[in-house]
DNA sequence: CTGTTAGCGCGTTCAG
DNA sequence: CTGAACGCGCTAACAG
């Protein structure tokens, strides 16, 4: 069976009692010798500490819940990767969890990573389940929101700059000369949803451009959206001539919907995405994007987790911060000047 | 701090020892009356077991390791979704880790879950450390591969049918009229490198085709494989008529390669891809693919898991079973007769 | 059917 | 510096 070699079992082989195999182990307890020579014994026996044993006792897990909504989108990808990467380099196993962005499943799977006493938790929430993440904090269990903010309840949340990301993007296509620029944007009931959706307008303004709504095509998460929102905003008399998808997902489908058209990009039209990937950057044109900096935001979830799973002791930060990531412009090749 | 409250608390309120509220909580096997009123009891006071000491007396954590090489691949996505879905509707947590196909970092990782005490394991090898894993389950830790064999190790494992998929890829170009058909495949000291490799020749051979291993390249998971592939293959003079991307990380590169000569699919050249993606049906003209199956290939990972995970008592398989899931073929629009 | 007792393996008092 | 004893929270023997 398993891996049954206790402490104990050191312990026995080393000629001392439990305690000082402990201690031994633990290093810098005992008399310099005994400490090597119990942690060769243990070496030598195979001896792994037993984590549930010592959980229980010390109150620490050394795991750490990462919910997101699905794997599908980029940003979770690389969330997953690099929490995972980065937390393990410290000694913390990571516990995936996928909520398919549905609060009743959420609600359960906060509860279940709290039953197995996870050390803390990095999660893009619902908004439905604050309260109880709220808890969770309250309770000595640091948790830090990623990508999408908890509009009730105050907690240390890392975002991208939603609002600058979609205004610097809309504001490069102005200056390219587009007037009708449409825009492709997640559901209005997300906090990256109505973000970005304001900064396109405010660089409009800005521009002294007039709002018109129905350039904005706002749905779901998936690429049936971008699908639809391009045949919507496509068979316009006065078709856009650049078009700027602030809804990742919908990429796929807005790259499909202009096929289908037969535009070509970016000689008919300009096409700008949201949330970069690897699959943007190989395709044929090159896609432009505004890259909302999922690596940064994951590096610093996990460095703010980090510092406060160290810091025990320390308070749940009187005023709970909240931290932006900077959205970055790239210019590829899917964006040009508007002919006059 | 957390919840702290314990089953000691239970019973307190209900009046009644330790052990009888643990009992009326498990049900059955306390009178009726005691079991409801303590479970009554319980919801009011928030009970929640604690995982930990539970795994320490019963030797069972209901937690289960998922080793992927990344989750850039889409088969691990979907092995990533489907497992952890799976898993969490028997009531197990899934840990996922990320081995970056390095053989240090996974036996770094195999040893940490084992520490955890995970009640099982699903995991892709990366082939160096079969030792530890065949342990890891002669101990009483059920193993299951997937996509992946291990060649020294015997263990259980669920695999594409890649010789298969590879076949009826190559004869489905064969029977379209091409008769030069490029390779790109992944690394051949990978069983599905191997395999695809050798389904290829043989859908040629029966064919009556000399197998030209020239028209064969083989490399890394990247996409940059793919755009090598490309340019080593298309420039030669008896371009090939028809792709046939067996290296799924490679399609992109592929895709871009291709863009890059101005070739246009499937009028100048048949591609067709393997491992399918939600990418695939989205690109313009749709890609057709072999399916090797990792929806499949997940649940049944899963299942077969589970399965020894319940019967604790059984053996660990006389001998370990090999499965197979089956691959389909898929024609969508990149593939079309050769002009004769 | 219920209460009492005894660990699971570890870290941490408290004496020596 | 080391050993003995205790308890984390729970389940599973054994009695009653």
């Amino acid at each position: 069976m398993q891996n049954s070699v206790t402490l104990r079992d050191v312990a026995r082989a080393g000629k001392v009692s439990v305690s000082t195999a402990s201690r031994a182990l633990a290093g810098g307890l005992t008399s310099k010798s005994t400490e090597t020579r119990l942690q060769r014994i243990a070496a030598e026996l195979g001896y792994r500490p037993n984590t549930l044993a010592r959980g229980l006792k010390t109150r620490s897990t050394r795991l750490v819940g990462l919910v997101v909504h699905n794997l599908a989108n980029a940003s979770f990808r690389v969330l997953a990767e690099v929490v995972q990467q980065r937390l393990r380099a410290e000694g913390y196993q990571v516990i995936l969890c996928i909520t398919a962005d549905n609060p009743d499943q959420e609600a359960e799977t906060i509860a279940t990573l709290a039953d197995q006493r996870v050390d803390g938790l990095i999660i893009c929430p619902t908004g439905h389940n604050g309260e109880q993440l709220a808890a969770l904090d309250r309770g000595g269990t640091p948790v830090t929101c990623v990508v999408r903010r908890h509009e009730a309840v105050e907690m240390e949340t890392v975002l991208a700059a939603d609002p600058e990301g979609a205004f610097a993007g809309t504001r490069y296509l102005l200056e390219l000369g587009h007037r009708r620029i449409g825009l492709i944007v997640g559901r209005q009931e997300t906090t990256s949803g109505r973000e970005r959706l304001s900064g396109y307008r405010r660089a409009l303004e800005e521009a002294g451009i007039r709002f018109n709504p129905t350039l904005v095509h706002a749905g779901r998460y998936e690429p049936e959206t971008g699908l639809a929102g391009c045949r919507q905003l496509l068979d316009r008399e006065d078709r856009p001539t650049a078009l700027f998808v602030a809804n990742h997902e919908s990429s796929l489908g807005v790259l499909r919907g202009l096929a289908e058209r037969e535009l070509l990009v970016p000689d008919d039209i300009s096409l700008l995405c949201y949330e970069d990937m690897p699959g943007f950057e190989w395709q044929r044109p090159a896609l432009s994007v505004v890259d909302s900096g999922a690596h940064a935001m994951a590096e610093l979830a996990a460095d703010r987790l980090l510092l406060r799973l160290r810091s025990h002791a320390a308070p749940p930060a009187a005023t709970a911060h909240e931290y932006r990531i900077g959205a970055r412009l790239i210019r590829r090749q899917s964006c040009r000047p508007v002919v006059s």
